[in-house]
Parts: structure tokens; sequence; C-alpha cells
DNA sequence: CGTTTATATGAATCATAATTCATATATATT
DNA sequence: AATATATATGAATTATGATTCATATAAACG
């Protein structure tokens, strides 16, 4: 297992788009799965096997409080990076990622290279 | 497309081991295919896919000068991202994920929960 | 021009991951 | 104990992505 390889997991972990938005709503504080579910408006079963996911890579822990589980990042510094990479990719325009995608392939087609 | 759906995408395209070193070889300066595919010993199409999507979401971008393409990122705040996102890894012992995980799952088997 | 060198592309295959569904577990409540 | 509530799990299905292979393109060079 490389540096790279661990690096590439944890970054596809976060890189899922269920997964991020746990993350980003845990950054703000601590939820129970049904919170999670509700706001996400997805099946229980899949919001279980997200943090299971963000578990296995010690993304977020758990505390148990009655029947319910509660789930909170494992450190302030996940926040902060999905902040910066957030500011990054503004700064980058690499959101609307399509549309730039999109002007590309009528370039090639209509010549270029 | 939502910011997390954009974000989940950029992630997911550094989330890729062969992609995340390619990203790291020119986080140190440009490179053509070429020196990309014998440093990283695969095969010359595979970096061409990587490299393709990389350039999908705007993270690297081409120079070609005579038969050559050189390849580099389109801003440094990228390597800077790889630089922080590792030294938040190694602080929460996020490397050897692998490890952490069998633990885990030798305690499940034997009981917990 | 024909050949070599460098890179890109598309289709096919293979691997991995996401989602759903049914069900299990665990706590609380009556 | 029986039931309700909250969460987890595993197997099955489906979708997505990585890799390979064959081939295309494009520049340089004889």
């Amino acid at each position: 297992m490389t540096m790279a390889e661990d690096q590439a997991r944890f970054l596809r972990c976060v890189g899922e788009p269920t997964r991020l938005e746990i993350v980003r709503l845990l950054a703000k504080g601590e939820r129970c799965v049904g919170e999670l579910t509700s706001v996400l408006n997805k099946e229980q079963s899949l919001i279980s096997h997200h943090l299971k996911a963000l578990k296995e890579c010690n993304i977020v822990k758990e505390r148990q409080e009655a029947q319910k589980v509660y789930y909170k990042l494992t450190n302030a510094g996940l926040a902060r990076l999905i902040v910066d990479c957030e500011a990054l990719m503004k700064e980058l325009s690499l959101c609307k990622c399509q549309e730039v995608n999109y002007e590309r392939k009528a370039n090639q087609k209509s010549g270029k290279r």
C-alpha cells in the first residue's frame, strides 16, 4: 500500500456525492442516522452503507445514545479540507465542468488538433 | 449539478491511484506523456485515458511541442491541496487504512455490538 | 511519399462500487 | 415477553470506472 494508494482511497471515499454531503453536514455538527436519512432523502440502508465506508476510512466516528447512533467527523481538519477544495474549485471554475466539456467537444469536432 | 456533485466529481477524479501519481508528478513540473508512461510503468494508452479524465476536470492542461505533448497542472493550488490532504492523513493515521480495517473485522467477529 | 515516433481514441472486457431489498440486531416501551 | 423504533448487514443487482487491445492521427525525418 503506497502513499498514493492510501490517499487515493481516502479521496475516492469522500468523492461520492452522497458521502460528501454527509461529510458537509457533519462538518456543521453531529447527526444521527435518521436525521441524515431524512435530510438527504435517501434509503436508510444506503446511508448506513455510506457511513460504514466513511468509518472504514476513519473519516467519521459514532456514538450511541439510546437507540440512536450519532456520527461526527473524526477531525476538524476534514471540514477545512473540503472548504479549501471548494474554494480552489471556484478559483479554477472547476464547477460547471459539464459546460466546459461540451465546448471542448464542439471544438474538437470542428477540426482542432 | 449541485456543488457537492461537482466537488465529488473532482475528488473522484484525483482519487484514482494512477491519476493521483500523475498529479503528484506534475506538481513537480511539466512532463510529456512518454515520461509519465515510463516513470509510472503503465501502458501508454492508459496514461492517455487518465490524462483525458484529468483534463476533463480542468486539473491538467497540455502544450504540444513537436510530436510531444507536455502536461502540467492548471493551478498550483492543486498541488497544495494534495499536500494538505497528505498532512491530514498522517495526522489522522488515515494511511494504513487496511490494517485498521482488519482489526475492526476481527473485533466484530468476536462478538462486539 | 513512406516510415518512425508520440499520442489519442473507441470498443470490449473486466473490476469495483452504488443501490436496493429483505432481514437481522439492538434498544426502548408497554 | 411482545411490539415499536433505529440502525446495520449481506446478498443480489445494477451502474460506473479502469484497463487492454487494436487502430487512428499527427508530426518529424529519411
